[in-house]
DNA sequence: CAATAATTTGACCGATTGGTAAACATTACA
DNA sequence: TGTAATGTTTACCAATCGGTCAAATTATTG
């Protein structure tokens, strides 16, 4: 009898392993475009090309589903961060970082959006590790920051709103994707708004995080 | 018998004014939280106080209600740009520009994040209102922008992207208020973060398009 | 006041929701 | 190969979905 639910001890069968990440996929699809309350089971099954009570041997619940999901991708989401180097050069240190989250909205932009989705509507899956593991590597970010301005190497700054600009601008160009195609327009089509984006934003910190002259 | 619609030529009854603004209230609410999918109409009813068939006698789909709201907002969030004013002030015209969506994003958050959900899931209710009114305008502001460069009172930068830029940033503190929330912790759990994020911003925008002093 | 129009409600509809039960099919392995 | 575990499907469930209807209630007006 098929009493044991996938995965009791140990990810067992080859099969466990292709049809979860085939159900994840598909629910990454479904859920980072209308999030968690509009998203349904029968749209992911389709998606995924798989009959519902199928997908609900692997997983549970819907939820248990989307938790899945979101685990993943917020650890995946922090990479960056963490490569912040404290003993690098401060401007290009802000600067890989900012071309590094670039690069995943443009890679990841359903990541994004179902990330984006669970903060709107509260967070109450992953409130605990906002509060927690990601609060605490942004303070010690923070720190990181503070001590590059402390020594004199970039201009005086919160370190917490430099954080969130790079952040939202960046994550912008995956969130809000559509808003962006629609106004640059038919001529700015292609993916080269992504290398304008990254020149404009390169500028933007290299100049705004300058120390001013006068020291 | 009760064949007329609300709203058949004008705008009539006292009653139905006020019954209206009271359902697009809590239409606010349910939307901006879980999306147009996954609102119910049920629950509006529920927060607006009201039964669900009193509710669709002012409205008669969910998608009316949903595209009144979003009508509305997409007015009124546009109202900062169109005061960008090419006579003005470069530098001052931006900070005022940064200032005044801030305000925007601190005092109706929902109404950000309707607009956000919307794009979310791709815009399908304001597609025609982005790629016409919304473009044109963008296109004559970044027109501005690039005179201003032109004039070499500021830095030249590819006007979409720092529009963008500006959007970003300060819808963050709307669409992402939990997140920033959750990483400032306690201790700035005021409106502080609000002037603070202006601070910040204002330095960065003032800096990063400052002309550099080769010129 | 009467009567007419506007508003509100409870009961209800078919479709869809998240999820289950059990029969059936397939795979892994002794 | 046999058999037990794993995987898949059909049929189904109660609850909820968006929305309708007709009756009941309330406001407006002559």
């Amino acid at each position: 009898m098929a009493i044991p639910r996938a995965a009791k001890t140990q990810r067992r069968t080859r099969i466990q392993e292709e049809k979860e990440e085939q159900i994840l996929e598909a629910a990454l699809d479904v859920f980072s475009l209308h999030g968690f309350r509009g998203a349904t089971i029968d749209q992911i099954a389709e998606v995924a090309g798989m009959s519902k009570p199928n997908l609900l041997y692997y997983f549970r619940t819907k939820e248990a589903m989307h938790k899945a999901l979101i685990d993943r991708v917020l650890f995946t989401w922090l990479e960056p961060l963490r490569g912040f180097d404290a003993e690098g050069n401060p401007a290009a240190e802000i600067r890989s970082y900012v071309r590094r989250k670039l690069e995943m909205a443009r890679d990841f932009p359903r990541e994004s959006r179902l990330f984006a989705n669970e903060i709107l509507r509260g967070a109450p899956l992953i409130m605990e590790e906002l509060q927690g593991p990601l609060k605490q590597l942004v303070d010690e970010k923070a720190e990181v920051i503070r001590a590059w301005v402390r020594a004199g190497k970039i201009a005086p700054c919160d370190p917490y709103h430099l954080l969130f600009s790079i952040w939202s601008t960046t994550q912008h160009y995956a969130d809000f994707d559509v808003q962006v195609r629609a106004v640059l327009g038919e001529n700015h089509a292609g993916e080269g708004r992504f290398e304008d984006a990254a020149r404009f934003l390169e500028a933007l910190y290299t100049e705004g995080l300058k120390m001013s002259s006068g020291d």
